[in-house]
DNA sequence: AATATGCCCTGTACGC
DNA sequence: TGCGTACAGGGCATAT
C-alpha cells in the first residue's frame, strides 16, 4: 500500500517537521512553478520571506504554520505531497532520494535558519500536484479551515454530537463520514477501516444508525486513527537519517485494499468486498458489517 | 439546502 | 514491447 496522507500521516509529518522549522526564520522561498493544484496566491513568496515560523499545527489534513507576523501558511499534501528537510548535520541534499526530494517534482524550496540547527532546507515534492498551499493575513477568514467539523481525536467529537449530525442524513454512512463539515480529517481509508471495526455496513443510511452503533463508530474512529499515528510515530526516529523522509510508513489495513481477501475478524469467514460509493471505492466485509 | 457527479493530475498496473 | 485504459482520491465547481 502506497503512502497516502490522511490525518494520521499528516500528523506524523507535522511531528517530523516541527523540530526543524519551529522557531526558524524563512530566509528565502523559491517556487519552481506557478501552481500546484491551485496557483500560489499573489504575494506568497514575499509574505513568507522574513517571517519566523512560530508553530506548526494541524487541522484535519491541513498543515498550519503560524508566522511571527500573525499570518498563517497553509499546506495540504493532496495525495502525493511530501516535505523533505535537510540541515547541516543531516545527509547532504544530494543524498536525498532522486526523483523525489531532488527530482522534477520538487515545486517549492525554502531556506530557513533555525536557532540551534543553523541552515535548514525545506523542500516540497508533489508529483500529482493534488496538494496546495495558501497564505492568510492575520485575522482574515480561512475558507479551508473555518467550515471544518470537529477533530476526530478531540473532545468535540462525541457520540451525541455525531448522532445529532447524522439523524437527518439519508445518504450512506460511508459518504457522510467523508464530509469534512461533519467530522474533519477522515479520508477514504480510515472511514473504511472504522466502519469495519465498528461492524457497520457502509451502505446503511446515516440517519438509521442507533445510539449503540454510533458509540461504536466514534470509538472505532479514534482507535484506527490513534493506531495509525502510533505506527507513524515509530518511524520518526528515522526521519533525520539517510533520505530525510518524514512520515512514510507502511500501515496495515483490515479491509482497505484487500478485496477478495478473507475478513481478518476471527471466525467471521467473510470475504472482503469492494463497492463504489459516490465515485470512491469502499472496502467492507459483507458478513460481519451490517 | 442537501446531494450527486465530473474534474484535476501523474505514476502504476494490467490486458491485449 | 508498446499501447490504451482504469485506478488512486480530497476538495472544488457545477448541476439537480
Amino acid at each position: 500500500m502506497k503512502f497516502m496522507p490522511e490525518l494520521p500521516e499528516v500528523e506524523t509529518v507535522r511531528r517530523g517537521l516541527a523540530p526543524f522549522i519551529e522557531g526558524a526564520r524563512i530566509e528565502s522561498v523559491r517556487l519552481n512553478r506557478p501552481d500546484l493544484r491551485f496557483p500560489f496566491p499573489q504575494g506568497f513568496v514575499d509574505g513568507l520571506e522574513g517571517q519566523t515560523i512560530t508553530h506548526l499545527g494541524r487541522r484535519a489534513k491541513y498543515l498550519v504554520a503560524a508566522l511571527s507576523g500573525g499570518g498563517v501558511w497553509l499546506s495540504h499534501l493532496g495525495m502525493t505531497g511530501a516535505f523533505f528537510v535537510a540541515d547541516q548535520r543531516l545527509a547532504e541534499p544530494s543524498r536525498l532520494k532522486p526523483g523525489e526530494a531532488g527530482g522534477k517534482h520538487v515545486h517549492v524550496v525554502a531556506d530557513l535558519v533555525h536557532p540551534s540547527r543553523g541552515r535548514v532546507t525545506l523542500s516540497y515534492s508533489d508529483p500529482r500536484r493534488f496538494g496546495f498551499m495558501d497564505l492568510f493575513a492575520p485575522g482574515t477568514a480561512n475558507p479551508f479551515i473555518d467550515p471544518l467539523g470537529p477533530e476526530p481525536l478531540g473532545n468535540d467529537l462525541s457520540a451525541p454530537y455525531l448522532a445529532d449530525r447524522l439523524k437527518a442524513k439519508k445518504g450512506p454512512i460511508k459518504t457522510v463520514l467523508l464530509d469534512q463539515r461533519v467530522v474533519a480529517g477522515l479520508g477514504n481509508i480510515y472511514v473504511c477501516e472504522a466502519l469495519h471495526m465498528s461492524r457497520i455496513d457502509p451502505r446503511r443510511a446515516a440517519g438509521a444508525l442507533n445510539e449503540r452503533e454510533i458509540e461504536r463508530l466514534v470509538a472505532a474512529i479514534r482507535q484506527v486513527l490513534e493506531a495509525a499515528i502510533a505506527a507513524g510515530g515509530s518511524t520518526l526516529k528515522d526521519f533525520s537519517q539517510a533520505d530525510g523522509q518524514p512520515g512514510y510508513f507502511q500501515h496495515s489495513f483490515a479491509v482497505y485494499g484487500h478485496e477478495g481477501d478473507p475478513c481478518p475478524r476471527p471466525e467471521c469467514g467473510g470475504v472482503t468486498g469492494r463497492i463504489v460509493q459516490a465515485g470512491r471505492s469502499t472496502f467492507y466485509c459483507p458478513v460481519c458489517q451490517h
